[in-house]
DNA sequence: AATGAATGAGCCTTCATTCAT
DNA sequence: TATGAATGAAGGCTCATTCAT
């Protein structure tokens, strides 16, 4: 049965096929991508590395902006499926923000440079761009929910803005874990320290542990 | 007369004309850098913008990479002592934190872009460039030295790392900045709420103001 | 029934659908090259607006060039079918002229575009490609046999050889067509003039109607 | 003296180098153009047939369109200033035409295809360009001041439209020339045919020469 | 015959850098 | 040193055609 009597069956299994080509191509740009950079990184290469032909690029995707838009799209929803699957349940927030310190570090242990180059290299799409702004803002939405979801509860301090604050966790992440890294800190270390850090900043009553005494 | 005679008059007057047309260079650079960022910058455009000839461009900077490191650090250089300028004595971390992020603040605002650029675009360059390392922990390093002095002088949790730390209100300025921006925020009020933060954060007894009873 | 007992009526119905293709893409075909020309039509897009499968179009022509020419050729043949029904018993030459300019003008006018593509765009294809020769001379063959009829009757000048001045009316309305259009003039004063202009030059004595007196 | 002294000589020589390149590069273009047409030359092919880099081509013509233009409208002065040149007093029409048709056709065998290419390949362009509009009616224009002038003589029939018998002329020389010479036909022949056929056709009192008795 | 994904040579253009003057 | 024309490797993308299903 299948193939002629029933063309659904044969276009099921071309387009399954054209998924899993379309697939290649992105694990490809996703290797790309995080190893040489968005700049350097030329469609051409992205299909070789794929093994498809170079033209077979663009019948997937319109144009390498929209594949590395697809690329970073997809880098942080794994993250944030990550982060998710590793909080069991959120009793408060500052159980939340070691475990999601915790995950995201591992998480960017596991696929080193991927974040970075999610996060950084989207900077040089027009800051207009309707998609690319989505994608911006993907990574910092996970923060500013747990946030404000922790303020409704009045765990955190009134000046606690969700939005600006979500921000404020994104950026510090990004610019001190790699930092941590390259001064040698273990991963427990990083995430006690920054940990204690964000929650004096913005919870009311920390436990002890995150103080001096 | 001197001229023709005198060549060190000549010399003098030859480098000063050149030391001249470095500096139109850096100025376009920068108005450029800022205005389109780096992959859409070229020598061509910052030659016509300093008004000299295309060819001049390459007996003042090797590459386009120099010129714009050169135009990063001392965007960079230009932050730190503006910020420097307006901080009178520094009594303690809390005054600083308020001074010096208003002074940051007050800078980006007379200076759109301008960081945003000298920020984001260095992370093009290959992570081992020496100078683009330089460059890129030179606005850490102020943060880093205060929060030192700081820690010394006993005003600061124990736990904070100043190296690490120095990075992590780098990134929370650079992320949260834009934020507030987007969300039409007045200075003073994001001056205030970041402080709060960093303070809370940081500060073993912030002043009464930074709490919330 | 029918359709898997008998091979011919199921071979017929088959060629029947097949034949019914090939029209759906050559009049989609004449479609696109009117409005866009032969270089900015892909076969891909003459599949499309005939709604089957872009590698169809290859089971119906063997490129791109084959189906150009059809079109033209098809174009022309409607062009003569058209002036022909159109021109009642030709009692002289300047009768002809008259009903002949009037229906291509006509024809023109109900097929914006048409004639343009199929007589400029023709002239892309290699000069001593074969199919291209006939189409390119089908127009002027219309003409030709005409202008020899009148000529046997004796109607015309002796030095008016039908071959050349086949082409050179073929060559007047061509240009001057599209020249009265942008000039704003009505069909019928276009045909009146280039009657006049077309009988003095070619016939004996034309009806006082084409002299100025 | 110069080079030094005199910026103004170096510069002289230098943009002289220049235009000499863009000759060169044009020259190799009306070559390339009449020998393949519009779209089968590439800018490298011309750059090569130039001698010159690939990327030299783009400091002289902002695209491919532009040097095509340029072509065109030089082929089209060219035909223009040769045709001028031939003819010594326009004592009537007749005459005008006769050394005209004569000029054009010499013109035509010494510069085979070159007219072809230039008023043919024209038409591949978007009609409202404005720089093609004017191109594209230069050649018309010679004509169409001809028959102006000569209608205001009064030696023309009174429904000569000028403008429209401009473009006429203009068709008739195109389709029929290339006609001629698949005929065999002498210039002389050809040139007398077609300016009895025009002649004909406009002129209210031909010289008897032009009849048939 | 029909399908539509795949192909890859080829196109036009850009731009960082060099070099003769 | 200054100039600006010249360079040519490289880039992103297109599209007529093929081919496995």
């Amino acid at each position: 049965m299948g193939s002629i009597v029933d063309g659904r069956v044969a276009g099921d299994r071309a387009s399954k096929r054209k998924a899993e080509k379309r697939e290649r191509l992105l694990a490809a740009a996703r290797k790309l991508f995080i190893q040489k950079g968005y700049h350097e990184t030329r469609p051409q290469d992205i299909a070789r590395e794929a093994d498809v032909a170079h033209g077979t690029f663009y019948s997937h995707f319109n144009d390498k902006r929209e594949i590395f838009l697809a690329f970073a799209y997809e880098a942080q929803e794994d993250l944030t499926n990550y982060v998710v699957d590793r909080i069991p349940e959120v009793k408060n927030f500052e159980e939340y923000l070691n475990h999601a310190l915790t995950a995201i570090q591992e998480f960017a242990e596991q696929n080193p440079g991927l974040l970075r180059s999610a996060l950084v290299d989207i900077k040089v799409f027009d800051p207009t761009d309707k998609m690319a702004k989505v994608v911006r803002s993907k990574f910092a939405a996970g923060f500013i929910r747990i946030i404000s979801d922790a303020k409704e509860r009045g765990e955190l301090y009134d000046d606690v803005d969700p939005e600006l604050m979500g921000h404020a966790m994104m950026g510090v992440i990004q610019s001190a874990a790699p930092q941590a890294y390259r001064m040698g800190k273990s991963r427990e270390e990083f995430v006690k320290l920054l940990a204690n850090f964000l929650a004096r900043a913005m919870i009311k009553e920390p436990s002890t542990s995150v103080t001096n005494d």
